[in-house]
DNA sequence: CGCGGTATTTTGACTAGTCAAAATATAATT
DNA sequence: AATTATATTTTGACTAGTCAAAATACCGCG
């Protein structure tokens, strides 16, 4: 079995490579998960060695085949778990994705089936996020509107939040911007950079445009 | 944080040790965490450098109040999430042992309380054994009344299953012994070394003397 | 008492991860 | 083109756990 370590390097490489065919640096693995650049160098041979990725010196890694398998499952694991844990066992939003960084390591295939059976099968995780299926297929990459490139005065709904960071999903909890939301954009102000939208039962909301951008949404007929 | 390899040493120990105040050999706790006997005093020493365990040298040892709670917090995790598994996720009652042997370790405090409060505070899990509450106070244990040394002819209960091997678990699952299940012993035979029970919705089953010293029973009004 | 058998402890070595700090390669500036 | 800045790689060292095998202590027994 791969150790946790390797899971969590592998899942850090899918997330920041997956779509664009981009090559991740030393660098910004060593910043995602924590670590001194040397012990990433280190670590990354070792993974290079067992197949499990590609590693061009100085320039940075991209999964094999089977690397991406692997991360797959963890994803996959991470984001069924975020869901049970929201809609079974009503924990909060913004606390359950540093539980399921954890759980996604211990949750067998045989308990995860039993999760996903309970749940219903669903596709997407409370973040709005898609979850891998058993066989490793990811649901396509939908283009992504946020509210920064999106029309105005349309009936829009929160289709994801991008940005994980607890301060920023308090946030989205608050003023009930969380996916599924109906909402439409009133106006954006190039020169205060801020976004003022009308959120369904909520009311009025208004947020930074680096923000804005973290917020995708799809338009509803 | 404690590692998962210091909590299962702990627990082990606490397994070992509850109720009579007796010491651990080093050959058991090797035996039971499945390690080489030297590995276990290297363990061993650490921990008792830490605080958590008393140890005389050649002798065994003993876990100190720090420990004891320690290990009754992981102890707990495992028996709650046994529950969680059977009750909620429908898993195979011989098959979950092994899960909650890893979750125990992944599961934090904050998704322990949720699983509590989703279950309704049991105080047993699946094979009868007593669930420590938060403050680590364990439900007295009670005197062991078991199919071999009952009365005969008497309405019993089912209270515990004692041997968890899952072979053991997969007989009791297949004859209906589970805790909770209406039963009365028909007759014992030393000559044959084999004991007759009358088990509520199942019929007969016949089971040897040392088979049957593992099935806990409590009378029934 | 002395001897053999068993359990325990030591010793030396190994794996997985990690860091600090020095060495090196690459990219960007003057 | 030479110099500087930045990212990466190496090197040496460390921690947690583990095993194999040798050394040691303790037990009961003749
Ligand atoms: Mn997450
Ligand atoms: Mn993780
Ligand atoms: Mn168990
Ligand atoms: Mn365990």
């Amino acid at each position: 079995m791969a150790t946790s370590t390797v899971e969590n390097y592998l899942k850090a490489i899918l997330l920041r490579t997956e779509g664009s065919d981009h090559i991740v640096s030393m660098g910004v693995l060593a910043e995602a998960l924590d670590v001194v650049p040397g012990t990433v160098t280190t670590m990354v041979k070792a993974l290079a060695e067992q197949g499990l990725l590609d590693h061009q010196s100085r320039q940075g890694v991209r999964l094999t085949e089977a690397g991406r398998q692997l991360a797959l499952g963890v994803l996959r694991k991470h984001r069924l778990v975020e869901t049970f844990l929201v809609q079974t066992l009503k924990m909060d939003w913004s606390e359950v994705h540093e539980e399921a960084e954890a759980l996604e390591h211990a949750v067998s295939e045989r308990v995860l089936a039993q999760i996903d059976d309970f749940l219903g099968h669903p596709t997407t995780d409370p973040h709005g996020d898609p979850i891998p299926d058993v066989n490793g297929s990811v649901a396509g990459g939908a283009a992504s509107v946020t509210l920064l490139n999106c029309a105005l005065n349309q009936p829009l709904c929160v289709a994801r939040i991008i940005d994980q960071s607890p301060a920023f999903l308090e946030f989205v909890q608050q003023t009930g911007l969380k996916p599924g939301a109906r909402l439409q954009v009133v106006r954006r102000e190039p020169a205060s950079g801020v976004l003022h939208c009308e959120v369904r039962p909520g009311g009025e909301v208004a947020l930074g445009l680096p923000e804005a951008g973290k917020i995708a949404v799809r338009s509803v007929s």
